[in-house]
DNA sequence: CGATCAATCTAATAATAATTGGATTGATTA
DNA sequence: TAATCAATCCAATTATTATTAGATTGATCG
């Protein structure tokens, strides 16, 4: 009751100490590129589109708030997530924001490729499809993030190579893209194209992060 | 692949919005305490320890990210939570920074009130033996919030009044006081007072915003 | 070993955010 | 209607952060 109030401001100030890391946009940036495997801070930073010695600076903060842990390896130093609850909050975040804000909302609907380039609903069903074979689950990530991690029979191709590849995905079955998450933009590009070139193509909004908690 | 930049920046840009009301202590605080239900400024600003100017100031940035919700009652104006989302990412937060900070778990080991002040792990079986009454689970936050919202077969005893109340409590249960979450130490100071004065104590950290999420 | 590369550190500057004081609004009460 | 109260707005002043430039470290490669 009485001295109570400088441990409270100790406390919360810790608490902060997390939320202020999610309080820049190329941090959460970095965070969604994290999540798709560990990463070297040079391709953080092609990816991010920033310059190394600011994406190293972002970077020392996520190591400040143990949000990522490093190892070197040759020249690099490779970044990775200090566990999967960070990709969670990063997920909570990103769906608490666009449930709020309409501006974001908005923007997110303006990059809808096609009106009707469904995004399949339910992921079970999704899933029941793609084992029979009834879909093509398309990961368009790079081939790294793709061996990293991938969700459940999904091929990839990376959507640098996607036009010179078209023949090797079939035309009569409909081909579900997915990429990094729903602020990635590869997936509405190559659902996009796609359609463009005569497939049933679609697209998930989400990435692996994203799947991952639902699932559970 | 092209101007993808420019609306990649303004989704982050949004997202970060919400990552920035988090990531200053004394919005956090406030935050806590709207979790309890619905408060004006004044109250607000007394319960966190700041000019009503300053909590006027944060409230604003709730309001600015539709956070929170505002209605005009008589000569003042209440502000509540915009969603119950929010409470849970105020969950997800907390929980994550005790984690992953060392400091944090440090700062919260220390308060623990006594060593055997044990905190019942299970919820369901302490439900279980609060519904038959073999224990008593004791909301020691003040009557409004309580009013608001409670857990389960919870009694209502002020920590403000607890001394003088003591003996409606029984001596041959244990007690289980909670408040307001794990940096709220009302329950951790009714659980000292209760052992002091040789009744069973124990105490939960969290209270009713960690509750419904796990319960979920 | 000297050169090069990836990444960090340090210091400086530019951009944002927190906090406070003074004036203002909207509703209530005497 | 004047006085009061809760809360906000506006502007100014301080802190904090973000960002860039320059020097430095640790590892590799010729």
């Amino acid at each position: 009751m009485k001295g109570t109030r400088k441990i409270k401001d100790l406390l919360y100030e810790q608490v902060a100490r997390i939320g202020k890391v999610f309080s820049s946009p190329k941090r959460l940036e970095l965070i969604e590129l994290l999540c798709q495997g560990e990463k070297t801070v040079e391709t953080l930073a092609r990816d991010a589109s920033i310059s190394m010695k600011l994406t190293s600076a972002h970077l020392r903060e996520l190591r400040g708030a143990h949000l990522v842990e490093t190892e070197r390896r040759g020249k690099n130093i490779l970044y990775r997530l200090a566990g999967k609850e960070v990709a969670d909050l990063w997920v909570h975040i990103h769906t608490l924001a666009e449930n709020r804000l309409i501006e974001l909302q908005m923007e997110l609907q303006k990059i809808a490729a096609q009106p009707d380039d469904l995004v399949p609903n339910d992921r079970e069903t999704l899933m029941k499809m793609a084992r029979r074979g009834e879909v093509v689950v398309l990961d368009v990530r790079p081939t790294e993030e793709y061996l990293a991690t991938h969700l459940p029979f999904a091929r990839s191709i990376p959507i640098d190579e996607l036009r010179q590849r078209l023949a090797e995905l079939p035309k009569d079955r409909p081909i579900v893209a997915y990429c990094r998450g729903p602020y990635c933009l590869m997936a509405v590009d190559a659902a996009a194209l796609l359609r463009k070139e005569g497939f049933k193509s679609a697209y998930l909004r989400g990435g692996v992060a994203e799947w991952r908690l639902a699932k559970i």
